[in-house]
DNA sequence: GATGAATGAGACTTCATTCAT
DNA sequence: TATGAATGAAGTCTCATTCAT
């Protein structure tokens, strides 16, 4: 068949195979599942996948390629306080979509996925520093600009700002209440440093005077 | 025979499925595996525990117990600024442990599989919320004080508390190469507000002018 | 595939399953060796099947549709007396065929089974009362007219017709020599009332002279 | 030990075997329940005897034994009226006991055990040969005093007449309501000749006219 | 002799994969 | 190319039996 055909059954099956999973996880879904969920046969997906590893496989690479489409649009050229809103705002895009919680369920799987399989591990890594690597970017040019403090280390600063993103993920995929605006709000805060009053102003700079 | 042998093997074999869950992930390990690990043969688990489910949930429950008394150990009485600094070390003597890396993985696991589990999800969600609940009342203290924006909602502020922690986790279980230290000071900066510079206070004080 | 070809497998399992039941009894007999003798492989009858237990369940339904099928056709209409031959007749057909006492010891596998299978022992007990509401209502009608002593009760002496049929197949499946055709005559002579030689007519009619 | 405790343990033993084979069956009682029945430990039952198999051909044995010597005892000498009255009450001693129906049950396991195992097997035909041959021989001495029709097998007779008893076991064990006073009624009536009413004696006697 | 924890062979069952139609 | 019945390797779990205490 065209090639057209083939890509369209392969996705297919791999919104078949994320439904599945999302329902029951990746080794309590059998191949049967997937196909019947796809409306295929039993032995149709075998001819547009190896085996059961490689449709997982195909589903969690897909997985992160749609992150890395997502946060890969940061804009280095903006100003960095901007920025930190900037990578908030993408955060918070994927976070009010509906079925914002699925994914990040499905997302655990994906991470836990990656600690057993080489392939997926790797893609996660890199699409992880990819993400660390722009904001880490963003931190230095900050620290340009003197805004940030030159004593901290932009790879590190960078991690933690990601923490923020994929600390959200776990909480809700945990089945934790987290309501999207205000820890959008809280971060924004934390992020720009805005979590503090002024008026309480002295109190936190005991150990950087102005 | 006594209570404590009884227990003491439940250990030795949670253990040891330890051990196998982090080198081959839940459904890669067999119960054989468990067992030889534990130095047993092939049916002494089943006299400790139901079956393989039970002793993942055991294995989870434990896990997320050690957590417990981990963080649960916040002491609200204290400072605020103190607080987070104290968050920050809860964490971060983990995080220093020797293994820190393979327990992080296989939290990712625990977290995992309580997506899919009644009982171990419960039991996570109890854990999430008993520190984002010590947190919350540590920011409302903070805010009573004057020193934190009383706009904020103090959950959702303990939820991205709670995400620099948790976002370390996954960072670490993915593979991502993590300075401890250098996180730890770019946490406590983004936490005690010191993460921008004095001299680049007017920038960020667009709501809270001096 | 098409329901008869359902029907049709199942039913090759439950004659393969049969024939090692004969051999060796139920528990003796391996998933494996149904399989086996029904030309599948391991894992086939559980397309059919929901587990042993279930094939075992199916094996003794279908004996005892047999058996009901088989003892369902007595004639009420017919006269008494022709009655309790076509039940030797019956009876008989069945005790001739070949391979009847093979089927005899099935049939006691069988009804052991009803003794700690609800679905099983509901059956083979309604098997029973089938047969004995028949022969009952024979004895009734031969009471009527008169030829069978009104004092005694219709299904108590069903219960002995019945026994007659049963106590052969107990002594048959246990290996005892039984020649059918002496035997069908001496239970004819027996239910008859021809057992006593009508010189002997005064010894038998302590109750009942003529 | 001595002798004596040896075969008081054994007997212990066998005693909790049949409750348990009672309730569960054969296959399903499990050594430790056994012993755990009789109040011993686990690995007690095989100092007294080889195997499981062991336990239950001792216990199918004992009860072997058990109708031996209750159906041993028809007294030859006796008239052979009287004789069938006799058969007829050793039978239903047995039956009206209580836990008649529990023995019933037991003894369909045994038949049923008897089936595949040779030893069984031989008690269990043994012991039928033994009635038949009883039976057997009051009937040729009924024949020879000219009460019986010459023409009819006395050991085929006398199997009619085993299998009136060995019925009532299998229905009273399917669970069928069986009153005793009522079977035995009737049982007297076909084994004495006089279930037919002498009014209606010229029916019966088309083949054999006096 | 007694105990009962431990053993480990073996049964049941599942399900990824194949292949005849 | 599609189907889905069949395959059979492999895992879970059981329980008769052993043996150190």
């Amino acid at each position: 068949m065209t090639e057209a055909h083939i890509e369209a059954r392969r996705n297919q099956i791999i919104e078949a195979a994320r439904a599945c999973f999302l329902e029951r996880g990746f080794h309590a879904t059998k191949i049967q599942d997937i196909a019947k969920v796809a409306g295929l046969s039993t032995g149709a997906p075998y001819r547009y996948f190896e085996s059961k590893d490689d449709i997982v496989a195909a589903m969690c690479s897909e997985a992160l390629d749609r992150h890395r489409r997502r946060f890969g649009t940061l804009d280095l050229a903006a100003t960095s306080r901007s920025i930190f809103e900037e990578l908030s705002t993408v955060y918070l895009a994927a976070a009010h979509e509906p079925g914002a919680k699925d994914t990040a369920r499905l997302t655990l799987q994906v991470w836990e996925e990656s600690t057993h399989s080489d392939n997926t591990g790797e893609a996660l890594r890199a699409d992880f520093n990819l993400i660390q690597t722009h904001v880490a970017e963003i931190v230095k040019q900050a620290q340009a600009r003197g805004e940030i403090d030159n004593n901290l280390d932009p790879p590190s600063v960078a991690q933690t700002m990601v923490s923020l993103v994929l600390g959200l993920i776990v909480q809700r995929a945990a089945g934790v209440a987290v309501e999207v605006d205000k820890y959008e709000e809280a971060t924004r805060s934390l992020v720009t440093g805005k979590l503090w009053n002024a008026t309480a102003g002295e109190k936190q700079s005991t150990t950087n005077p102005t």
